[in-house]
DNA sequence: ATCCTATCCTGGCTGC
DNA sequence: TGCAGCCAGGATAGGA
């Protein structure tokens, strides 16, 4: 599943190819992946404009756009769990699944792929209309130990479903989550009041290596579904401790990881390393 | 305020 | 080998 490291090295290898472009036209094949949108009036939005800059948000991608020099809106894409992006030369075959595809005026094509239909592609005429309101990104500056803990004793939820929720940290999701925790040595069921200032910071630094190092491996691809731009898969999967590790003894004392459901979600973690 | 469930989708896996 | 049935999973909406 996309999270913050996958589409920080989607953006990273998008971006060179996209800023600067001209959108010259626009084929849409699954109207709901608009997100409300009708076919004509994406185009109507789209068509005619450049894409200034490539940036990310949480799990989103931002392609601002511009018309003759002026701010025209923003093109959003979230992958959720199977979208794909490519930018590639005329000619290229973007199999079954192509759910947009944008003609750029160097020739290429920008590709938006989906095999489950989840995935969406916005216009707005400000990417915070779609992006909402996000909490702060997990590798700025802005997310620090002190407000982290203060935020966690400001709820009281479940670690793991809080550390999902978008709105309280961007980007985290399934599999980073029980990482972060399990580095951590928090239980994902631990009550978020209760999370000492130490323990807090102990999580606070966990998320931001654990995601560090991602993006460093250009993500994880344990399934058929992401692959960066190039093609290539990431090679964070061989780095999880927990994640789809039922079974298999832990990397810090060996008992069997546990696969429980907490909030619908699989979740994995070592009961022996993370007490509740 | 928080939790729970259903919904959206389809490839891939399990079990017979 | 074939096939039915189940499952994953991000985000959101609606109900408890």
């Amino acid at each position: 599943m996309p999270e913050l490291p996958e589409v920080e090295t989607i953006t990273r290898l998008i971006r060179p190819r996209l800023e600067g472009r001209r959108i010259q036209g626009c084929e849409v094949r699954w109207t709901r992946t608009l997100g409300g949108l009708s076919r004509p009036a994406f185009a109507r939005a789209v068509v005619g404009t450049r894409m200034s800059r490539v940036w990310r948000r949480g799990k989103f991608f931002v392609a601002d756009l511009e018309h003759e020099g002026h701010a025209k809106g923003a093109l959003v894409g979230h992958l959720r769990m199977t979208g794909r992006v490519n930018v590639e030369p005329d000619g290229w075959d973007p199999g079954p699944y192509l759910k947009v595809k944008l003609a750029l005026d160097d020739g290429s094509s920008f590709y938006f792929i989906d095999v489950r239909k989840f995935a969406r592609l916005w216009y707005a005429r400000e990417a915070a209309d779609v992006l909402g309101p996000l909490g702060p990104e997990p590798l700025s500056s802005e997310f620090t130990a002190d407000g982290f803990h203060t935020g966690l004793r400001a709820r009281r939820r479940a670690m793991k479903p809080l550390l999902l929720d978008q709105d309280f940290v961007a980007g985290l999701g399934n599999i980073y989550v029980d990482e972060s925790l399990f580095r951590a040595g928090i239980h994902p069921l631990a009550r978020s009041d209760r999370i000492s200032r130490e323990r807090a910071a102990k999580l606070h630094r966990a998320i931001r290596e654990t995601l560090a190092e991602a993006i460093a491996r250009e993500g994880s691809s344990f399934d058929v579904f992401y692959r960066t731009p190039e093609g290539n898969p990431g090679s964070f999967q061989d780095e999880f401790r927990v994640y789809g590790r039922k079974g298999k003894p832990c990397v810090a004392c060996g008992a069997p990881i546990r696969r429980i459901v907490v909030g619908q979600r699989g979740t994995h973690l070592c009961t022996s390393c993370q007490r509740r």
